[in-house]
RNA sequence: GUGGUCAUAGCUCAAUAGGUAGAGCACCAGGUUGUGAUCCUGGCGGUUGGGGGUUCAAGUCCCCUUGGCCACCCCA
């Protein structure tokens, strides 16, 4: 066993994983830089302040912040969550043209208990608009998760919509859930919820608590006409758009900021209990109690982890590898090598090579391993006839070529 | 945080009723003078996650601890 390994929760993304890393980045910020998204980059670190706003009833506020005093004595977190930050910014900074689309990508940190899916510092990509109430952004925000999912070929994804209603009907709403369980048959941690926020409890998974979350009240039933109306047209842009959704009326979210329209996408694949790929929603008051300006926004955060996982569920990625160009074989010492290799990626090819003098047989061996489609290889016989081997490494290439040294880069240019 | 389960070479796993650790892959070196991908031979590699206990003897039993996984919880 090492003497030092990664902490609970926290791992290393390798080489052989980045590839994939980077490219779900890359396609989100083609998708998002396509909306007029432009990227905001907030610290890892913020005055804890900026997340007790997110509300205290909620665990990832009370419970799992990693929170302590730095050396000036402030009292600061790793963040859990983008968005609180990115209101902070926005308030922060008061940009003047509205909307400010913004993406974001990056780590955060939830003092959890580690499973599959679920890490201590894991990693969200998302986007945030604010400064509009228009329900049409509301699609538009909705849609764009979409489209990622569909751009990195997943199809197994599972869109979710509710409206939580305008604060006052969630408020009348979450006193008539009150009203309900507390008449009605809970389990003792389902009672513990009900103290802390009634509307968490319809998202119980225990049986004894099933049938009074059954029996309980509906959203829909409190929804003044502006947020039916504006539940309506978000729903109604969905099927503009062609995009398959469903509408539960018992999904509520995690974080207390949310007004209006929440959603999330669940992977079909996905069978363990963290089956959220992704979420958000409308948050109109939350840069106002970030000490901004009222103003409207919402947003959405997808988990690159469970993405990730789905993905690979799907199996929607190919061969990940990007071999080298070249691969060069130096059995002279080295120095050609280090000469060619230089050439080579100052041509524009790319080029790796061999150390450390080992047999030529070694070095093949290398080579192969590499991937690369090409090895060029210098042993005594080319360095005095100042030439180089140029060898095709797949079974069907063809047979290897005596080059003249300073021909080199002109030869693979013609034969690439 | 609660409950359950697992932890053996770099990786995936074996090891009869407790008797003192093995395979495949990977890696390295050879297979008659420069050339890999197949094949053959050999080699490297583990105080069995860590600590303590029971026993003549523990990878195998007990306790503690660390970590992974699963469920609850929470959420992405």
């Amino acid at each position: 066993m090492p003497a030092f390994q990664t902490s609970p929760g926290m791992r290393d993304i390798l080489p052989a994983d980045t590839a994939r890393w980077r490219r779900l980045n890359a396609v989100f910020a083609e998708i998002a830089g396509s909306a007029g998204y432009g990227q905001v980059i907030t610290p890892l670190l913020e005055d804890i302040g900026v997340f007790t706003r997110i509300g205290d009833a909620t665990d990832v506020v009370t419970k799992e912040m990693y929170d302590f005093r730095d050396k000036g004595d402030r009292h600061v977190s790793l963040r859990p969550e983008m968005t609180a930050s990115v209101c902070r910014s926005f308030a922060q900074h008061r940009p003047a043209a509205l909307p400010w689309k913004v993406w974001y990508t990056g780590s955060n940190f939830r003092y959890e208990k580690p499973q599959r899916g679920r890490f201590r510092q894991f990693d969200q990509v998302g986007i945030e608009v604010l400064g509009v109430d228009d329900a049409h952004l509301d699609v538009e925000v909705i849609a764009l998760a979409w489209e990622f999912y569909a751009a990195l070929g997943l199809t197994e994804v599972n869109l979710i919509v509710n409206s939580l209603g305008e604060p006052e009907d969630r408020a009348a709403y979450v006193e008539a859930l009150r009203t309900h369980f507390e008449s009605s048959d809970l389990t003792e941690q389902g009672r513990a919820t009900l103290a802390k926020n009634p509307l968490r409890v319809l998202d119980s998974k225990r049986e004894g608590d099933a049938a009074a979350v059954a029996a309980a009240p509906t959203i829909a039933d409190f929804y003044s006409s502006e947020a039916a109306q504006h539940f309506a047209t978000v729903q109604s842009g969905l099927q503009r758009l062609g995009i398959p959704y469903t509408v539960e009326p018992k999904l509520v979210r995690g974080l207390d900021y949310y007004r209006r329209t929440i959603f999330e996408f669940q992977g079909g694949t996905l069978d363990s209990a963290q089956n959220a790929l992704g979420g958000g929603g409308r948050y109109d008051g939350l840069v106002e109690a970030l000490g901004g300006p009222a103003t409207p926004g919402i947003g959405f955060a997808l988990g690159v982890d469970r993405t990730l996982l789905a993905c690979e569920d799907e199996g929607v990625f190919g061969d990940d590898t990007a071999p080298v160009d070249v691969f060069v074989v130096d059995v002279v010492g080295g120095q050609e090598a280090v000469a060619i290799t230089a050439e080579l990626r100052a041509a524009g090819f790319s080029a790796d090579r061999g150390y450390d003098n080992r047999s030529m047989k070694a070095q093949m061996k290398l080579a192969n391993r590499s991937a690369a489609p090409l090895a060029i290889i210098v042993g005594e016989e080319e360095v005095a006839s100042d030439s180089v081997i140029v060898r095709p490494m797949a079974r069907d290439a063809g047979d290897q070529q005596r080059i003249s040294r300073s021909d080199l880069i002109s030869h693979l240019k013609e034969t690439s």
